[in-house]
DNA sequence: TGACGTCGTCGAAACGTTTCGATACGAATT
DNA sequence: AATTCGTATCGAAACGTTTCGACGACGTCA
């Protein structure tokens, strides 16, 4: 800029005036400037920028699993939003792991990124500082935390899978199985909760035996599924919590020599592109995978743009997911 | 850290030293430090030490499309390895999109990124003036681009494809077709080399009708195998040149009331989880999705940590593709 | 005992911007 | 003609580090 500054023969200040704007620059010299950067090259050095206004135009996404289809779709639309914007995208993965959560957090807070957008793979000091110390925006998604007061946008769990097993239980299945998630995890919590809800609605009586329990992960699932399905009187239906899971869970019904949906039904949560071309068709609990993303992003620009929205008292929105029937979860007429 | 350096006492450049470790200091005074860093709460400022030493500690990772399990896990493997030597990654995506490309590039460039790692949608100016002009490391993945020389990994196409036409030959096929990608990429020329190949090996004429041409996509893929689907005399084989149009081609089959494999055999690139689980279980050409994550890194790295590596010549690593048969190629004994 | 390294510490410059206050100047107002 | 005002430009400080050269103290060797 300097070199700019003395081919063009005016101040530096100038020479940032003309090229941000943020000062009245007479149209002679705003040509004769134009033409010296050509003429040098000259690039704004971000960093520099950075570091005198204390912005970088850069924000912080941490997600648990970047291999998951679900938010890769929200990743996708978090980054369209974020470059039209002209901010850019730093990505961590925690890997379900609270630990490298944490080593991200700081890792992008010593980066200074502008703003956090975060599915949480657990309570953490950091995120929790990060959140009350208030200097940088944080949105959950996918993900509430307990007691972390901030944006957030996640889904109404609750009645997604109320809905599913309801599903389920209207297709005569009276033996529902569950293969749920960590309940450490708001989705967890909320999904096994909209599972009872369904049950009771259907005066179906709860039976633990009957839920099982995977960390995220597709072999978890098949074991919690393999479990299910050796018993004695095993559930005619089961509704996995996950789409991992859900992928177990098919293995093990293959594995175990069972068809479905002929011996046992089937729907799980999260959709994908395949589930509607291989067979069984699975049913599926489909999440807004995109607007969650735009969602979160719009919160965060918004208190990224003006000072005032700083201020605002945190807003959680909660989407819909929909309940999408196909061929795994209900028994072929004979 | 003029805080610290005023709280222990001492000067700035000890400060500094004590931090970093890179000129001795008194255990006395790296105690006194120590202690006032941790009362004054200070965190280092990685704007300003990427000011003054010209580096950021971050890489910039292109990819053509975030939502395919393709780059999904390649994305994975980097991360992980780049977070584990104290790289951030800044994810940029180009939706196959040149121009996108181009914007994202000159994002990634004013943001100082250390090195780059990109899957290119095609060739531009952006990308051939980074590689030449030889300040900032750039390693390719997936795709090579003609006339640019600098690290790269991808798989040996022709042989991976020749291989799975193979197989579909040795399966008795003699009308194969092709789903194509597009042929300005790398990948679509050499994929389309190896069916030539494998056909003119097996002794089959070659038939421009056989090949339909989908850009990337599920949609392309699907327009694409319904015309040749409904070709009078239609191939008994089809070969997808991606997992998108792989999902395209299965849903025409589909949809032409046609069934896989016996009425029409299936393979297609790339693998996924859920291709070994629903039916018809997918034939495969899996990529080391891993190792090519892996190996581009451990270039990149390379070009970084030491000044000597950055005037090494190019280096290429192909590596191998596995064709894994399942039942959608085998056409079922009766 | 004097010359000479070595070690530990420090002051100050530099990285490339932005921004604030000062200045110059012509036009408008009295 | 003197004052005021707005517009265009500039000089210089500041952002928070790193790093280079200088410097004093101390031990070693002739």
């Amino acid at each position: 800029m300097v070199d700019v500054a003395k081919a063009a023969g005016v101040s530096l200040a100038t020479v940032s005036a003309a090229v941000n704007g943020s000062a009245p620059v007479s149209a002679a010299l705003k040509g004769r400037i134009h033409k010296a950067i050509r003429q040098v090259g000259y690039k704004t050095n971000a960093i520099a920028r950075s570091l005198k206004t204390g912005t970088t135009s850069t924000i912080g996404l941490m997600v648990a699993d970047i291999t998951n289809p679900f938010f890769t779709t929200t990743i996708h639309a978090i980054q369209e939003l974020a470059h039209r914007h002209g901010y850019g995208v730093m990505l961590c993965c925690s890997d379900e792991d609270a630990d490298k959560e944490r080593m991200h957090l700081r890792l992008l807070a010593d980066r200074m990124v502008d703003g956090f957008i975060v599915a949480s793979a657990g309570e953490t000091p950091e995120l929790r500082a990060l959140v009350e110390g208030g200097r940088t925006p944080v949105v959950l998604i996918d993900r509430l935390v307990d007691g972390l007061e901030t944006d957030a946008v996640v889904i109404d769990n609750v009645a997604a899978t109320r809905d599913a097993v309801r599903h389920l239980a209207a297709a005569g299945h009276r033996r529902i199985g569950l293969i749920t998630g960590r309940r450490t995890l708001s989705t967890g919590r909320e999904r096994y909760e909209g599972y009872r809800q369904a049950l009771e609605e259907a005066g179906i009586a709860f039976e633990p035996a009957l839920v099982g329990s995977a960390r995220f992960g597709a072999d978890d699932g098949y074991k919690a599924a393999a479990k299910l399905l050796s018993l004695a009187d095993r559930p005619t239906a089961i509704f996995a919590c996950n789409n991992l899971s859900g992928i177990g869970l098919m293995r093990a019904i293959h594995d175990a020599g069972l068809r479905c949906p002929d011996d046992i039904a089937v729907a799980c949560f999260d959709d994908f592109d395949w589930a509607n071309v291989f067979h069984p068709r699975l049913t599926t609990v489909a999440q807004p995978t995109q607007a969650i993303g735009v969602q979160a992003m719009l919160l965060l620009l918004e208190r990224l743009k003006d000072a005032t929205a700083r201020a605002l008292p945190p807003r959680v929105v909660r989407l819909k997911a929909e309940l999408r029937v196909r061929d795994s979860s209900v028994r072929p007429a004979r």
